[in-house]
RNA sequence: GGGUUUGUAGCUCAGUUGGCUAGAGCGUGCGAUUCACAUUCGCAAGGCCGCAGGUUCGAGCCCUGCCAGACCCACCA
């Protein structure tokens, strides 16, 4: 036997994947309609997490699609993940006791990126292990020569037009790292502090000596600008336009009045500090306040601050300024107060407001451009909710911060003027620290893109559209699948920079998957020791069981648990399909038995045809010299497929007429060894079928966890517990192996491994599964079909109430009933009976549900126990009838329901009422 | 504060525009089995579909309110 006889994952997959990839089936055909996906690109530097297990569905898209005949392309990348990949440098840095600080910014990227290339090859080959049929000769780098050089062009056409400008704002500061950060890369976390009431005198007023103001960050005072109140807060009315002494200092500030202030809260007073708070910025520009900066990048107090406060941190200058304050008599009064405090999702230091002199885009231009062509349904979303949420992001979105202050990114080509600070040029030599341009000096900006500045062009990018590369007619790419929580950093600004630069949406569907959480649902986090290694899982159950147990009963945009129960339902899956081969493949042997040895004539025509066919991978598997290392546990050099191996050498082996194993020959040519013969035949040729109709509309619709669902379904019940248990009263190998072929095609793209592994090593050719079509049309007598549903309902009839009865064989009796009659060796396998014969007259028990005459010949004891169960179910149809009964009789439904549905009411009640008839006249006999 | 979303079997979740007796995996109980598979086979039990109203011939699904959770956004000092 060629199979062993068990399903060893590991032993296989490697192998399995190097050898899809150096046949090219990754690779687009260059036939039939292109269908593309882009694959949102990993950390270069880090090891997948379990989310990446997802990719499985793009990659049950893709192959699905290329067994359909599509143009496929599905191109990987991997990302310098600018920020991430600092932090963990930046750390490695530490430990050996150094600092960005004692580096050049040269030497630093050099360092990094040495750094990142150490790892990247294992995020590579983690996805590989994921079984993931991505096209590697397009994989791309955000930090390539061809991503630079675009963003270049991008930047240089915004800065052209205006889009770009240096602005004075209020950012994001992490003081722990030294950078500045989008407002989606700070969180949030509530935190109990105070509110401080701090009186500030009023200078030479009547009326009132002083205004208090309340303040969650009274350090900030030494920086304020003003004092503001709302224009319509009768209190602060006679003093808008008064100077207050700022305490603790030497400056006068004035009292303005502004609508951002809201009314009613605290003392309905704020102190305005333009330099250290977002809106107080804003108020600032309103107001024509200087902002005052008095805490500086490394988080301690400037020189711009009164002489005693100069170098302390943030907290120690709180603790003293209050004390200050506290000494003065300044504090009114300290109330409890919970609030919201931003801090680093990195290191999780408090996140000061800075004012920085930054580059900025000007998002809304391109925003509401893509906002219009989302509105107008021109992308559509899984689920479809989604879209609505990013119209209204797009709304919302402020101008964009699009520099970061570490070196690991993308230099902004930009540079300044050392005799005029405003004087600031594009320049894409960002090699040079310095470059003279008509006889003037300037120097090259030290800042860095902020990663979705560049990841936002990704899909005109990778697909080489703008230059019209070989795959440029991928884009617009037909499906973008990540994330719900990158819909808005990424997702939004692909579809902002797709439009601005090509005039095109970059994708036609988003799928957006929900997160996968823990077992407990909470999200996976290194700090919460929870995350789970899918390459653990791997090397437990086996790529194909990850891929089903995470797709498994997962719906789009909903955050899921992991579930291993999940997981190891995909592995016995996988086991159920390996025994399913090995059975057949038992059978296969003795097919010289039951099948003539010289093949029909229309075989032979066929096979000939098939050598130029596109669809083999014939003349394709030459294997590199190198390229066969496996992802993982290369050690054991596997033992599997000796003949596939052997086969690789042998260029013309495909022409050498196989005599086993491809069924499409007889699919194709009607040849009589694999069309159905039996009910059974018939009836798993229709299961099939309507497998495949089914799974065709789940895949359109992006259903995939009710697609893994019928595939999951149909191999196991279907087949393996129906068919092939009936199969076995008389086996036929060619037509078993006809259906074995047919569930490989349906199993491949979701489990792609094992599938693979049984197609190599059964087939003698060279032929590969996932170069294969998607079954087509079957063709069976729905007649036979429905016989065979009679008598499964015979079988589970009798073994429904066998159970039941004391352990031992029994015999079925029944009268005329050519059905019956015909199939008897088969329901007396498949219900464990002692016999099946004809009688005149039937006794013992009579089976209910079916419409035939048949008895379990039982003695009487055993009968009167049936009696009972037999009235349990006069009730139940009896309470189904009244119900039916119900419904026919109102008054709406016969009128306004369909009239499919009406008729069927009709009939069910007509076969209840049958049902009900039949039990009654069997309890009469039984009462007798 | 605003928005989104969830509540269905012991657990994790499906259930498409309202329409047959609400399903799956795992778990549970009973039984079987050396012949492809104990990663097996057969049978079964287990559901006021969060609560209360409403619309409809008909509601797990639509509407209103309530209860409980999750997530995202936001400048409340």
């Amino acid at each position: 036997m060629k199979l062993s006889k068990a399903y060893e994952p590991n032993t296989y997959e490697p192998e399995v994947y190097a050898l899809w990839e150096t046949s090219g089936a990754f690779a687009p055909t260059g036939q039939g309609e292109p269908y593309s996906i882009v694959m949102p690109p990993p950390n270069a530097n880090a090891d997948l997490h379990v989310g990446h297990s997802l990719e499985t569905i793009k990659d049950i898209v893709i192959r699905y699609q290329r067994m359909n005949g599509r143009d496929t392309i599905y191109i990987p990348g991997a990302d310098h993940a600018g920020f991430e990949t600092w932090v963990v440098f930046e750390k490695a840095l530490e430990k050996e006791g150094k600092s960005r600080f004692d580096f050049s910014r040269e030497i630093l990227y050099k360092m990094t990126w040495d750094f990142v290339e150490q790892n990247r090859g294992n995020m590579e080959l983690q996805v590989r292990a994921l079984g993931v049929s991505c096209d590697w000769a397009a994989n791309t780098f955000t930090l390539d020569k061809k991503v630079v050089e675009t963003v270049y062009e991008t930047f240089k056409k915004m800065w052209d037009e205006g889009l770009i400008y240096r602005g004075e704002r209020i950012v994001n500061y992490c003081t722990q790292h030294q950078t500045s950060f989008a407002d989606i890369e700070v969180v949030f976390r509530e935190e109990k502090s105070h509110l401080w009431h701090i009186a500030y005198p009023v200078v030479e007023n009547e009326t009132a000596a002083e205004i208090i103001v309340a303040t969650t960050r009274p350090e900030t005072m030494l920086g304020d600008m003003a004092v503001a109140v709302h224009p319509d807060d009768k209190k602060y009315k006679d003093l808008v336009g008064k100077m207050v002494r700022l305490p603790l200092t030497d400056r006068e500030i004035p009292i303005v009045a502004d609508e951002a202030v809201e009314l009613g809260f605290g003392t309905g007073a704020v102190k305005v500090t333009p330099a250290h708070d977002p809106l107080d910025f804003d108020i600032g520009q309103r107001h024509d306040l200087e902002p005052l900066q008095i805490i500086g990048l490394d988080g301690k107090i400037t020189d711009n601050a009164p002489r005693k406060y100069r170098g302390m941190d943030v907290d120690t200058a709180r603790e003293t300024v209050v004390k200050d304050l506290e000494e003065l008599g300044l504090i009114r009064k300290i109330e409890k107060f919970e609030h919201q405090v931003p801090h680093c999702y990195k290191c999780g230091s408090v996140i000061q407001p800075l004012i920085m002199k930054q580059w900025f885009m000007d998002v809304q231009p391109l925003a509401q451009r893509a906002k219009k062509v989302v509105e107008a349904g021109e992308i559509k979303f899984t689920p479809a909710q989604k879209a609505d949420e990013l119209v209204r992001y797009y709304d919302e979105m402020r101008d964009w911060n699009i520099s970061r202050q570490i070196p690991w990114g993308i230099p902004i080509p930009a540079f300044q003027n050392v005799a005029d600070e405003d004087d600031w040029i594009f320049d894409a030599r960002v090699d040079q620290a310095e470059i003279t341009v008509a006889g003037k000096t300037y120097q090259r900006d030290n800042d860095t893109f902020d990663t979705w500045f560049s990841s936002g062009q990704w899909p005109f990018i990778t697909t080489d559209f703008l230059s019209g590369g070989e795959l440029a007619r991928f884009y617009p790419t037909t499906l973008m699948e990540h994330g719900v929580d990158i819909m808005r950093p990424w997702c939004s600004r692909m579809i902002m920079f797709g439009l601005y630069r090509t005039g095109q949406v970059p994708f036609r569907n988003v799928y957006l998957h929900g997160m996968v959480t823990d077992e407990k649902g909470q999200k996976m986090s290194k700090s919460k020791n929870n995350v789970v290694n899918p390459m653990d899982i791997i090397d437990e159950y086996g790529s194909d069981a990850l891929r089903i147990g995470i797709v498994m009963n997962r719906s789009a945009g909903q955050a899921q648990a992991f579930s291993v129960a999940s997981v190891v339902a995909g592995r016995n899956f996988c086991n159920k399909l390996w025994n399913i081969a090995r059975f057949i493949e038992g059978q296969d042997k003795n097919r010289d038995i039951d099948e003539p040895k010289s093949l029909p004539e229309a075989v032979r025509s066929y096979d000939e045809a098939k050598v130029i066919s596109p669809v083999t991978t014939g003349g394709n598997h030459v294997p590199k010299e190198d390229g066969l290392a496996s992802p993982i546990n290369s050690a054991s050099a596997p033992t599997l497929l000796p003949r596939r191996s052997s086969c690789l050498s042998s260029q013309d082996s495909s022409l050498t007429l196989s005599p086993s194993f491809d069924s499409r020959v007889a699919v194709s040519c009607g040849s009589a060894l694999d069309a159905p013969i039996s009910l059974a035949d018939h009836w798993v040729l229709r299961q099939l079928d309507t497998a495949r109709k089914t799974i065709d509309g789940h895949i359109k619709n992006y259903r995939f966890a009710e697609a893994v669902d019928i595939v999951y379904h149909v191999v196991w019940d279907d087949v393996a517990d129906w068919f092939i248990e009936a199969s076995k009263i008389n086996p036929r190998p060619a037509f078993l192996r006809h259906v074995l072929d047919i569930i490989l095609r349906l199993v491949h793209p979701f489990a792609p491994f094992v599938s693979e592994t049984i197609w190599m090593t059964l087939h003698d050719d060279e032929t590969l599964l996932i170069s294969q079509k998607w079954p087509e049309k079957l063709i069976f007598d729905k007649a036979k079909a429905a016989e065979f549903d009679q008598i499964k309902e015979l079988v589970s009839s009798v073994r429904f109430i066998t159970t039941e009865l004391p352990a031992g064989k029994y015999d079925l009796i029944y009268e005329h009933e050519p059905l019956i009659n015909e199939n008897s060796d088969l329901i007396e396998a498949l219900a464990g009976l002692k016999s099946v014969r004809p009688t005149k007259k039937g006794r013992g028990m009579r089976l209910a549900v079916t419409d035939h005459a048949a008895w379990l010949d039982i003695d009487e004891d055993l009968l009167y126990e049936h009696q009972t169960r037999l009235e349990m179910r006069l009730v139940a149809v009896r309470e189904e009838i009244t119900n039916l009964e119900k419904r026919l009789s109102s008054s709406g439904y016969v009128d306004r329901a369909p009239k499919h549905l009406v008729e069927e009411t009709k009939r069910q009640l007509d076969d209840k009422r049958t049902l009900e008839t039949r039990l009654i006249a069997e309890l009469d006999v039984m009462k007798e």
